[in-house]
DNA sequence: ATGGCCGGGAAGCCCGGA
C-alpha cells in the first residue's frame, strides 16, 4: 500500500484553515503534519478535519508552536515528549501510522546566533535525535528544521553563511542526522538543488524566489528504503492568504 | 531597480518568526 504524507509549517491553522482544506482537496494526502498551529487544543478545528476525512493527534500551545498530525489511517502511541526539554513548548508529536514511526517536529527558531535560545535550538537536534534513534519500527523525522542544510539549499549563501537557519553549526546537526543513519529524502530525488520551501513574506520573495529550504524529511534507513518519492508543491505558496511555508510530500510503500 | 509582512494576544503595540 502507498502513502502520500506531507510536512507543512501552516503559520496559524485557524488562519490557515481555507488554505489548507483547498490544498487537502487537491492532494488528499494520507497524512499531513503540521506545524506552527498557534492554537491550543480546545482551538483545534477538529471537527473540520474530521469532515475532510481525518483522524487528528494535537499538541497544542496558546498563541505560538503547537504541532498536529491528521491521518486517514488510526494512529497509535502518539507522544508529546522530549525527555522533558522544553516542556513549555509544543514542538513535538509523533504516532505510529501503518507500522511507520512518524516525528512531526517544529525546530526552534532561536532568534539570532547570540540569542540563548540559539544554544537551546542546537540543544533541540540532539535531543530529537536520541529520540529517533529510540524506536524499532521505520522511522521518518519530518517538519520544519528551521536549517537550510547546504549550499544549494538557500537563495544567498554567501551572505547568509553564519546567521540563523544557516549558520555552520546548524548545517552540523543535520550531517550528524546523515551520520546517525537519517537521510535527507527530497535531495535524493531532487539533486540539482536551489528548491525552496519556505520565503519570507517580505521583499516580494516569492515572485523573486528568494527562499529557503527548511522543511526536511530525514528517513531513517529502513524507512528510507521504502520511500519512492520527494517534492515541493509550491502552489500554495502562491494562493491566497498563504502560509509562509509550501508543502513538503513524500511517496512510501508500506506493507498491507 | 528595489523590496515596505504576518499572526496572536492584549490592546490600539509588541513579540516572534527566519
Amino acid at each position: 500500500m502507498k502513502l502520500k504524507v506531507a510536512t507543512w509549517n501552516v503559520n496559524s491553522v485557524r488562519a490557515r484553515m481555507p488554505v489548507i482544506s483547498r490544498w487537502i482537496e487537491k492532494e488528499s494526502p494520507d497524512i499531513l503534519c503540521m506545524q506552527e498551529l498557534k492554537a491550543t487544543e480546545e482551538q483545534y478545528p477538529l471537527d473540520e478535519f474530521s469532515d475532510l476525512g481525518y483522524h487528528s493527534a494535537v499538541n497544542g500551545q496558546v498563541r505560538w508552536n503547537g504541532v498536529a498530525v491528521i491521518s486517514k489511517y488510526p494512529m497509535t502511541n502518539v507522544q508529546k515528549d522530549l525527555y522533558g526539554f522544553l516542556p513549555e513548548q509544543s514542538r513535538m508529536i509523533s504516532a505510529t501510522v501503518c507500522g511507520i514511526r512518524l516525528i512531526n517536529v517544529y525546530v526552534p527558531n532561536g532568534g539570532d546566533v547570540e540569542n540563548p535560545r540559539f544554544q537551546e535550538k542546537l540543544k533541540y537536534y540532539e535531543v530529537l535525535r536520541e529520540y529517533a534513534l529510540s524506536f524499532s519500527e521505520p522511522t521518518v523525522i519530518l517538519g520544519d528544521f528551521n536549517v537550510a542544510p547546504h549550499l544549494e539549499d538557500t537563495h544567498s549563501p554567501e551572505e547568509q553563511d553564519g546567521s540563523v537557519c544557516f549558520h555552520p553549526l546548524e548545517r552540523e546537526q543535520i550531517r550528524i542526522f546523515a551520520e546517525a543513519g537519517f537521510n535527507d529524502v527530497f535531495r535524493r530525488f531532487n539533486p540539482e538543488g536551489m528548491t525552496f520551501s519556505w520565503w519570507d513574506y517580505r521583499a516580494a520573495s516569492f515572485r523573486r524566489d528568494r527562499g529557503m529550504r527548511l522543511d526536511l524529511v530525514l528517513a531513517g534507513s529502513t524507512a528510507d528504503k521504502m520511500i519512492t518519492g520527494c517534492s515541493i508543491d509550491r502552489e500554495p505558496r502562491g494562493w491566497e492568504k498563504p502560509s509562509d511555508h509550501t508543502p513538503v510530500v513524500f511517496n512510501i510503500e508500506v506493507p498491507e
